[in-house]
DNA sequence: GCCAACGTTGGC
DNA sequence: GCCAACGTTGGC
């Protein structure tokens, strides 16, 4: 089994926006590193979703796991998205998507204040200067270390 | 809204 | 294949 993180603005999609939908494909990633990590997942990987952007929600609000492996992203084919690719094709499809479901969301999101204080995630993919990646993988022990620190009730 | 740190595009 | 210009991400 793999560990991910992947990011969405919250205005976007927020973890409560996946709660309630239960399961979601993850579509609109644009960038080529960040897709080919889609691809290489496989079902029943867990994923911690990230909140970018959004002001005092930045950090880990969740987990997910993947349920679907990737499958050509529709939006590329759709002319109202804003996530078209007029250079995308049917036969030659530029960008995947997998789906994702629903596993918890945390009592207290992990914010990036509290990773960065955390020696043991200086090399946590989110915290390297400079990371703009979308999907990246997580090592099991990054992993199990936010998810720990997302069940608690410690006041940060 | 600013801006650093990227990634992508396209002319050559 | 180089690289300048441009676009995007995302923390602040």
């Amino acid at each position: 089994m793999q560990y991910w993180l992947m990011k969405s603005e919250a205005d976007c999609y927020s973890i409560d926006d996946l709660e309630s939908d239960k399961s979601t494909l993850w579509t609109g990633v644009r960038n080529y590193q960040a897709r080919n990590f889609m691809l290489s997942m496989a079902v029943g990987d867990r994923v911690l979703f990230y909140h970018s952007s959004s002001g005092k929600e930045t950090g880990v609000v969740g987990e997910a796991e993947v349920i679907g492996i990737s499958i050509p992203d529709p939006t590329q084919f759709d002319t109202k998205s804003e996530y078209f690719d007029p250079k995308a094709t049917k036969l030659k499809p530029r960008w995947y998507c997998v789906r994702a479901s629903f596993i918890r969301k945390f009592k207290r999101p992990v914010y990036l204040s509290k990773l960065r204080q955390n020696p043991s995630l200086v090399d946590f993919g989110v915290l390297q200067k400079g990371s703009r990646l979308s999907v990246m993988p997580v090592s099991k022990a990054h992993f199990s270390l936010i998810l720990k620190l997302g069940s608690t009730h410690e006041i940060s």
